[in-house]
DNA sequence: TAATGGATGTTCT
DNA sequence: GAACATCCATTAT
């Protein structure tokens, strides 16, 4: 399947995020490659949108998020946690789409072994252990802050392509989770019916 | 099934 | 010193 160019991530935030939907996420780290679909992200923004890491300018952390859109930007989280996300928007914006979970593809047992998942019993509802959180994604692919500033239209670690084809009748919306700013917005947004999605 | 709280460290006030 | 785009085990209902 075909990869998106440049102008495919410099959108709009909420355009990008609608069509990251149903792309197909892979990344090869350790010597494995996994992958999985898009199932569930957010948007965030730098203008009007108060709980966006740049609202407050630019710092150290969210440098990243001012690159060209097609960049990737990981931060650390919770003393243990990664969040993945994608740049959008063009070059000194500040925008970025939260991956928040996916349908598993391939290395689905690299990603079992990450994820420290062995027993039958817990494989058998995978859709709500695996990826189906921001972190946990993070985990099942191997995502950490080393990621952080890749282009992902030239990275040999982490790169997208176009998978299947989502309508704008299978997307649903919701506010954002986890956060106490901006939870007005509407800015989450799914594939409908999809059980992989952390929360329907 | 819902609610609570601990783990853990970086960033910003 | 508080907040934090989380996750998971434990406890209460």
């Amino acid at each position: 399947m075909q990869s998106p160019h440049r102008k495919f991530f410099e959108q709009h935030t909420i355009t990008v995020a609608q069509r990251l939907l149903g792309c197909k996420l892979t990344t090869n780290i350790g010597g494995k490659s996994t992958s999985g679909m898009i199932v569930e992200v957010e948007a965030y923004r730098d203008q009007g949108d108060e709980a966006c890491h740049t609202a407050k300018g630019k710092t150290k952390r969210n440098e990243v998020m001012f690159n060209a859109g097609g960049f990737v930007y990981v931060y650390f989280i919770y003393g243990m946690y990664h969040c993945a996300n994608i740049v959008t928007e063009p070059l000194g914006r500040g925008c970025a789409v939260l991956l928040r979970a996916i349908e598993p593809i391939d290395g689905i047992e690299t990603m079992l072994k990450r994820r420290k998942i062995f027993s039958d019993a817990k494989t058998k509802s995978l859709h709500t252990k695996l990826a189906n959180g921001p972190s946990k994604l993070c985990l099942a692919l191997g995502i950490n802050n080393n990621l952080s500033g890749h282009d992902i239209l030239t990275s040999q670690q982490i790169s997208l392509s176009h998978f299947q084809k989502i309508s704008k009748s299978q997307i649903l919306s919701g506010p954002r989770i986890g956060i106490s700013k901006a939870t007005d917005l509407n800015w989450r947004f799914w594939i409908k019916n999809n059980k992989w999605v952390s929360k329907q």
